[in-house]
DNA sequence: CGCACCGCCTGGACGC
DNA sequence: TGCGTCCAGGCGGTGC
């Protein structure tokens, strides 16, 4: 499932093959209504046509078109949304859409169609990029940062790394991947949380998604995840807790539980409530 | 406002 | 083999 590293490997991936390209033409396969409401096929082929992507940018884990009339493309690849470019629209059964450009086509596969692909109009405002917090990867997620954010929040600090609103970028992998190296208890209440613990929180999710940056992000062995290039990512081998039952580095047992509907991994030997 | 909960989807794993 | 059931999960909406 995509996170900061795997959202960011593709974006850097397609980039080259984006940057520049004009819009010819933009076809919805099987399914893909779902991915482009409240626009429909007919709607974008007019909207689209003839614009020039001028940047790609990654923002939280949302991916933003930036087209040359101040229009832009929000996409969101949620668990299994898919984009890569080929030579042309691929007919793969999943495959939802096509942006053609003029050297290439944009493929959108999603299997659960959960992921988005929204038109935004000049100047208008997108609701899922108003309350995002700062990126995970930025200087102003730091520290003082971190603990001012956190302060009277009653939910776990677990819930609260989910939270776009307060640090964009994480998601149930690397949430935590990142508690786990800070040795806190994702039940921990987030107010409890002081400067100290703020500092091992931010450096360690830092590292921890340069890392993952660098092998191309995790792919389970459900192979949900791959790249633009088609290749899963490596950083699956340097895991510690998240799927496991014991952690890689040091053969700690893992224990699994449910916060708010998600199953959250931990090592309870490290991970001591109320430390 | 903060927080908990639900619905959206489908394929794969599992038990019988 | 084939059926039913459960699970994965980010985000937007709802209701307290």
């Amino acid at each position: 499932m995509p996170e900061l590293p795997e959202v960011e490997t593709i974006v850097r991936q397609i980039r080259p093959g984006v940057l520049g390209q004009r819009i010819v033409g933009f076809s919805l396969r099987a399914g893909g209504e779902s991915l482009v409401k409240p626009y429909s096929e007919e709607d974008l082929k007019r909207l689209l046509f003839d614009k020039t992507i001028i940047s790609l940018s990654r923002i939280g884990k949302f991916i933003r078109f930036q087209l040359s009339d101040n229009s832009a493309i929000i996409s969101h690849l949620r668990m299994t949304g898919r984009l890569y470019l080929a030579e042309r629209i691929d007919d793969h059964k999943h495959n939802r859409l096509g942006l053609f450009l003029e050297d290439a086509v944009l493929n959108f596969l999603d299997t659960r169609r959960f992921a988005t692909f929204h038109y935004l109009p000049s100047k208008s405002l997108y609701k899922g990029l108003l309350n995002l917090g700062p990126d995970a990867l930025s200087d102003e997620f730091n520290s003082d940062y971190l603990v001012k954010a956190l302060a009277n929040r009653t939910k776990s600090i677990y819930a609260s790394l989910m939270d776009q609103s307060i640090v964009a970028g994480l998601g149930n992998i690397y949430a935590n991947e990142t508690l786990y190296a800070a040795r806190i208890h994702p039940l921990q209440p987030s107010r409890g949380i002081d400067e100290t613990k703020a500092k091992k929180i931010v450096s360690h999710a830092k590292r921890i998604l340069n890392e993952a940056l660098e092998f191309r992000g995790t792919t389970l062995i459900d192979r949900t995840y791959l790249d633009a290039e088609g290749e899963g990512g490596n950083y699956f081998n340097r895991l510690n807790v998240y799927g496991k039952s014991k952690t890689l580095d040091g053969n700690n047992p893992v224990e699994k539980t449910k916060i708010g509907g998600r199953t959250v991994y931990f090592s309870p030997k490290k991970q001591m409530l109320g430390d």
